[in-house]
This record gives C-alpha cells, structure tokens and sequence, in this order.
DNA sequence: GTCTATATCCCGATAGAC
DNA sequence: GTCTATCGGGATATAGAC
C-alpha cells in the first residue's frame, strides 16, 4: 500500500488529495486516530502544507463531512429516484441510508461521529437538504395528502430509523454475522414501511409545535 | 453521587472516582478530550495511579460505558416499568431512551461514540440484556401474541427509532430550539406508536433469523 | 496503592526561506 | 504552494522507591 513510490499530488490537488487521505485515514484508525501529521506523510509533503489549504484539523474534518453529505444524497438517489410510489420511495431511501454507511463507513462517521459541530456549519446541513427533501419530506408529505406538518413528522420519524439502524450496524450491534449489513438494510426497510402504515399515530401526536419564540 | 468531601479518594476508591471525573471530563470536552493524565490531575493523583487500576485508557473508558449502560436501563425502568401495556410500555421505553441519552449525553457518548470495539467487550451488551428484553422484546412479543420473532423484529425496529432519535439530537438535528429534547422525546414516542400500529410490516418481512440485541 | 521521575512519542501550528 | 526547522505542549505508559 505504498504511495510514496509516486508523487501524484505535489504539484495537484492537495486540498482534494487531503480529503481523500483523510478518508482512508478514518477508515483504517477511526476518527480519533486522524491527524494532520501522519496524513501529511501519507501524501509525501511536509505538516505545513495541509495548512495551506485547511486552517486545522477541524476544517479538514468539515470538509470530509461535507463530501459525506453530498455522497450520501447521492447514493440514496440512486437507490430511491427512480420509485416514484411515496410509500416504497421513502422505504428505498431509508434501505439507501443504511447500504452507505456500511459502504462508506469512514465519511458517514466523519459526518456523524467526529464531534462536529453542527450549528457552527450550516453548510453540512444544506448539502444535506436535497435529501430530506427528496426522498423523505416529499414523500411522506404526499402520503399525508399535502399536509406538511404531518408529513414532516413521518419523515423524520423514517430518517431517524434509518439513522439508528445505520449507527448500530456501525456499532456492531447486529453482530459480526457476514450479512449483518443485508440483515440491516432489510430491518430498516420494513421499518419504514412500518411507520407509512402507522402514520395516523404521528399525524395526531401532539409534537412541541415547530416555533413559539421566533 | 457525591463529591462533597475535599479529598475523599486518596485513600478511597480511586477506581470509582476515576469513572466519575471521567464522565465530568466528557461531558465538558467530549470522548476525544479526554485524558488518563487529566483525570489524575481533578483527583490530585499523579498519572502513574490510575494504571494501578485500569490497564490503559480504553479500559477506562470501557468501565465509564458499562455503568452507562446499567444507568440506561434503569432511567428506561424508571418510566416504563410501571407501564403494564404493552403498546404504551414499549413507547415509554423509546421516550426514557431518548431522555437518558440527553440527561447524560456524556455516558451515553462512553457508550455510543467512543470507538470501543463492542465485539470485544460482550460484557456491554450483556449489560443491556435486561433493557432490551424487558422493555423492548416482552412487549413486543406480547404485541404478536407470543411470535418470538416477529417480536425481535419489532423490539430492535423500536428500539433502533429510540437510538436514532437519541443520536440525532445530540448532534443537534433537532435544532437549538431550548425544547429540542422533549421534541424528540415525544417523537420517538410517536414514532414508536406508529411502528406499533404499522407492526404488521414487520411481521412478514422476510428477515435473516439471528440477531443480536442492544 | 500511590508517588517520583522519566522515557518516548506524536501532534498542532507557525515563521520565514525559496 | 511547498519546504525547512522548530516551538511548545500534552499524552501514554513504565520503573522503582516508599
């Protein structure tokens, strides 16, 4: 695993090329085990270098964040686009969820267990937007014939099951069982599909209204 | 739960101690901010102690994740034992879920966010046994009239709404707002009525048999 | 069981040359 | 934009005294 024997990046795309190393970096060590320094000496450069281009370790770690971000939106994409029938959509969604973050372990955990902060990068949230809006607003809110309030509760109800089953599959929780991702995706699935069918029980349940205080 | 006295560990139980600044420290800096050498530090102990009773760091905060997973079950004990129906029980059981993982998000990160190797330490899950059967898989089956399988597929189904919820919220998903947490309390609690309701979806999917809880 | 002392290592980040 | 050189800091973990 060597890539010191050739030097694709000195004069290219550090900043991109960071961003890569610091995938298989997670990948390999776990976010914790991420530093500037050893992904320096992965890349042939020196420990200044990265600076250039990332003020610190954080805004190299948004960065892979925001790259799961958009990654995830799009394998779910192509998971779900293509089922225009909201309640087998949002389903397809929810199994899409769970396949990435098996997949891609090291950015989904750079997005959800790095220790970001969220409220100082809006950022994240808005490449995350199109997804919820496609593949679980939408149509959970069609389901709930236009009503936005009712469809905003399922959606979130789905995402969150969605979240769930992919953060315990990452923990180990289904066991070390070589289809524990298959079991997963087949669980969140059903899970889904579930919660469409008892959606009356979110449509009345009386939530914290949206805003009172501005 | 007390630290009232000045000193009260130089000649006491330094182990235990050691488990509570750990959680202080996690609580203030997160699971990556914390130190064997800061902690000995709080306590007034040099850094060689601690390893009298902790082989290194991960075993600290392996102990920090055991007590959070008997606490869990107990904050879940507090407000669902009580409930006899299976139905309101098993919501009960996702909304103390959630309640806990904000009222002590520190153990809750020992447990969830601090790259330990479940695999590895069974004694973890095995802690949480109870929780999950008595509070998840009993009523569950119970809901399916006895079908000990359909009722795992709706207690791990439940259960990974309540994770995601709780994970969720203290990523912040749930905005700012001051009520975020009992938002997300009540809508696990509405989704795990709808997952109830909807639990026939479950009950046919067809899913790989074996499963491990938690 | 705790302390003193220390070996060893790694990291983040910066200044200034080129 | 990258390199050289480095500062300053903090961490884990151990050896041996008491």
């Amino acid at each position: 695993m060597k890539r010191s024997a050739k030097r694709p990046y000195h004069h290219g795309d550090l900043a991109a090329a960071l961003v890569d190393t610091a995938v298989e970096l997670i990948a390999e060590r776990g976010v914790a085990g991420f530093s500037m320094a050893e992904a320096s000496r992965r890349l042939g450069v020196t420990v200044a270098a990265p600076y250039r281009h990332f003020a610190d370790r954080d805004a190299l770690l948004a960065a892979v964040a925001a790259k799961a971000a958009t990654d995830l939106t799009a394998a779910v994409a192509v998971e779900a686009s293509a089922v225009p029938e909201p309640t087998d959509r949002i389903a397809a969604a929810a199994r899409g969820y769970v396949r990435f973050a098996s997949a891609n372990a090291a950015l989904f955990q750079a997005l959800f267990a790095a220790g970001l902060d969220k409220r100082a990068r809006p950022e994240l949230e808005e490449a995350a937007r199109p997804l919820v809006e496609d593949f679980f607003h939408g149509p959970a809110t069609s389901l709930f014939d236009g009503d936005e309030q009712a469809g905003e509760a399922l959606a979130l109800a789905v995402l969150a099951t969605a979240h769930g089953h992919a953060m315990l599959l990452l923990d180990g929780a289904f066991g070390p069982d070589t289809d524990a991702v298959g079991q997963a995706m087949a669980r969140a699935h059903a899970a889904a599909l579930g919660l469409v069918s008892g959606r009356e029980a979110l449509r009345s349940a009386d939530l914290p209204t949206k805003v009172a205080g501005k």
